[in-house]
DNA sequence: GAAAAGCGAATTTTT
DNA sequence: TTCGCTTTTC
């Protein structure tokens, strides 16, 4: 085997013989990460600085150095971006990249927990639940504990969930989570533990693994035992982590214990486009990480190759309000660019028209769809837009928001599937069951309470079946026993065969089915790529299609489309031009978060990652006279971001609204 | 007693 | 457009 290690006294790398050209790809500051030696090295990278190249110059670097690629982990915060770069590695080192370990937390866990999970007691088969997954099985819970009942006010299903995430992510305990951050709900502490409870033994019970069990279980099984966290230590002896501005002290804990046996470990991130801290991630990490692992090496690269100077600028500007940071200033070659430009609309629908005109003019201009990006702060707000594009046939694609997966009809086929996998997944029982007209969430949960425990469930259904008389239950039961009998097939087999059954229920249920039917036969193509249900179903649930049926990109991949999307989901992207909607203070920051200053903080930092992810190009824009609920008060003025921001940082346009719905501008 | 239908309210961001 | 609660129906 050849060796791992890059020793400080090996020939200077940069004359020694290599196929790849560092030097033409890669300035000095990047040049130094990619030929850092061993031990634990910290990259703080501002956007657009080439942090991406750089990690897969490095990866390449490590296996041209003749690390074995299986030995190098990659982690990143999307499964998409892992693959992305692996690509790109692929380009330089050929196909020695596809044995380089790459995926996220997540998914590492799902492997590693597979394969090692019967250490800690798990059994290999368990299958992974969701976020509305984890909803119902609380909504069951609760309904079972009677909590309504005994007290007035009780939180919703998705808050409790929230809860129990933020204990899991951010090593608290229930009770300091609901003291700090749910107050208004420190009377129902008892009942919330209790349910809490109820609601691990239930998952244990049911072969049931939620995302943070995914980390919370790699993290206990690195402890099971000194033998299995040096194995797992030392088949990854280089370890690379994307992002980490986004990841929580949990993983952070995991990280440590993975590179207990070698410290070859290499964060790259930065603390301004941390945005995620609603799941429990903490920019501390990428503050703290020096100390946690001493000897840390860090270095910065501040050169952006992205934006031109006057979006730097502003975004400069912006974020120099933020509390806390490495302190670094982007600068760009670029010194010539358009101003950014803040637009001022009437309402609304003049925003998305103003919008929508200019997008068509940058189109006549030569500028390609696909450079161009409509950014939001929640999804909802392109919505009216959407509709204005709509009418104009400028073709988008949407990003973030309601997800595929969660939608019902898609949980509901592929219930069905689960419990093929499964038989032990209550939650898939109880919500197939619920389907079948008769069955409510009494019998269901009566029902559930047995299948689970027999060893051929379609055939006892079939006799349930009988005896209840229900039609309904017989024709499940009926798809159940021939589903039984072809587990060895090909998922897409067993999917289409729960189709048939399933599409009837469908169409009685939803007046919209065609738009529903074409998002089954969406995961149906999806689904052909697989050969084992289990990896089907893992993968759908930690890497979820977020197109519909309606717009796959395999129909329309020569198409040029306009992008539409979250903030959250733009993260790492970048465009020629950029649009930022709603930036009218109580929308951008969100009023919610205007009583809590890291909140605000995070909404800075928001407004910083939209902001530069604009290379040519950058409108903000923002209407007027909008009534809020939550304010309780009409909105007219520009996010506060924007308070101290100098007038030679920006130039301003007000849209004037013709009769024949032209916009015009004039400078203010 | 349980299921289905009906009604009003609220609505961030996602692995 | 879904969620949670209430009313009506079986």
């Amino acid at each position: 085997m050849k060796p791992y290690i890059l020793s400080p006294n090996s020939e200077s790398p940069l004359h020694s013989t290599s196929c790849i050209d560092y030097k033409g790809a890669l300035n000095a500051a990047q040049l130094e990460v990619v030929f850092a030696f061993d031990g634990p090295l910290l990259v703080i990278a501002g956007a657009g600085s080439g942090k991406t190249q750089t990690l897969v110059y490095r990866v390449a670097r490590l296996i041209e150095q003749g690390v074995h690629p299986s030995h190098i982990l990659l982690l990143t915060f999307t499964r998409r971006a892992a693959q992305e770069m692996l690509q790109r590695v692929g380009l330089l080192v050929g196909g020695r990249s596809e044995q380089v370990r790459g995926g996220t937390f997540h998914s590492v866990g799902n492997i590693l927990l597979r394969r090692y999970g019967q250490a800690i007691g798990l059994d290999s088969s368990f299958t992974i639940m969701d976020r509305s997954d984890a909803e119902d099985v609380i909504h069951l819970l609760r309904t079972e504990y009677g909590l309504h009942e005994k007290k007035r006010r009780v939180p919703r299903k998705n808050t409790i969930a929230e809860m129990f995430s933020k204990t899991v992510n951010t090593l608290r305990t229930l009770d300091d989570v609901i003291l700090d951050n749910y107050a208004h709900f420190v009377e129902l502490i008892d009942d919330l533990r209790h349910l809490q409870k109820a609601y691990q033994n239930y998952k244990a019970k049911h072969l049931l693994v939620d995302f943070d069990d995914l980390l919370v279980k790699l993290d206990e099984l690195l402890d099971s035992g000194r033998e299995l966290q040096e194995e797992l230590s030392k088949a990854f002896r280089y370890i690379l982590v994307d992002e980490y501005q986004d990841t929580n002290f949990l993983q952070a804990r995991i990280l440590q214990k993975l590179a207990s046996a070698h410290n070859n470990i290499m964060a790259v991130g930065d603390e301004a486009q941390s945005i995620y801290s609603f799941r429990g991630a903490t920019f501390r990490n990428i503050m703290d990480f020096p100390n946690q692992f001493p000897g840390t090496h860090v270095i910065k690269l501040e050169e952006n190759y992205r934006s031109t100077q006057p979006i730097l600028n502003l975004a400069n500007e912006v974020i120099c309000g933020a509390e806390e940071s490495y302190g670094k200033r982007l600068f760009s070659r670029r010194i010539e660019g358009a101003m950014p430009v803040l637009v001022r609309a009437e309402d609304e629908n003049s925003q998305s028209r103003f919008v929508a005109q200019r997008i068509f003019e940058l189109r006549e201009e030569g500028t390609a769809l696909n450079d161009i990006a409509v950014l939001v702060r929640s999804s909802y707000q392109a919505f009216d837009l959407e509709i204005e594009l709509g009418k104009r046939g400028l073709p988008f694609i949407k990003r973030g928001g309601m997800r595929l997966m969660e939608t019902a009809h898609v949980k509901d086929l592929l219930a069905h599937l689960r419990v093929v996998e499964n038989p032990h997944d209550a939650v898939s029982w109880n919500r197939i069951l619920m389907l079948i007209e008769g069955i409510g969430p009494k019998k269901s949960a009566q029902i559930v309470s047995q299948v689970v425990h027999e060893a051929t469930p379609g055939r006892w259904l079939v006799e349930l079946a009988q005896r209840m008389r229900s039609t309904g239950l017989a024709e499940f039961a009926g798809c159940m026993e021939r589903l039984n009998e072809m587990t060895a097939s090909a998922p897409a087999d067993l999917l289409s065969l729960a189709s048939t059954y399933y599409l009837p229920i469908l169409k009685q249920r939803y007046d919209d089915y065609p738009k529903r039917i074409r998002d089954l036969d969406h995961i149906q193509m999806i689904s052909m790529r697989y050969d084992l249900l289990q990896v089907f179903l893992s993968d759908l649930a930690l890497d979820p299609p977020n197109e519909s049926g309606a717009e796959s990109e395999d129909e329309l991949v020569d198409n040029e489309r306009l992008v539409l999307s979250t903030i959250h989901s733009a993260k790492g992207l970048e465009w020629s031009c950029v649009f930022l909607l709603w930036l009218l203070d109580g929308k951008f920051p969100s009023s919610y978060s205007i009583f809590s200053n890291h909140e605000l903080e995070e909404e800075r930092r928001l407004f910083y990652v939209a902001m530069t992810r604009a290379k040519h190009l950058l409108y903000l824009n923002y209407p007027i006279n909008i009534y809020d609920r939550q304010a309780g008060a009409v909105l007219s003025r520009p996010s506060r971001f924007l308070d101290n921001v100098s007038t030679t940082l920006l130039d301003s346009w007000v849209v004037v609204d013709g009769i024949t719905s032209e916009h015009g501008n004039s400078d203010v």
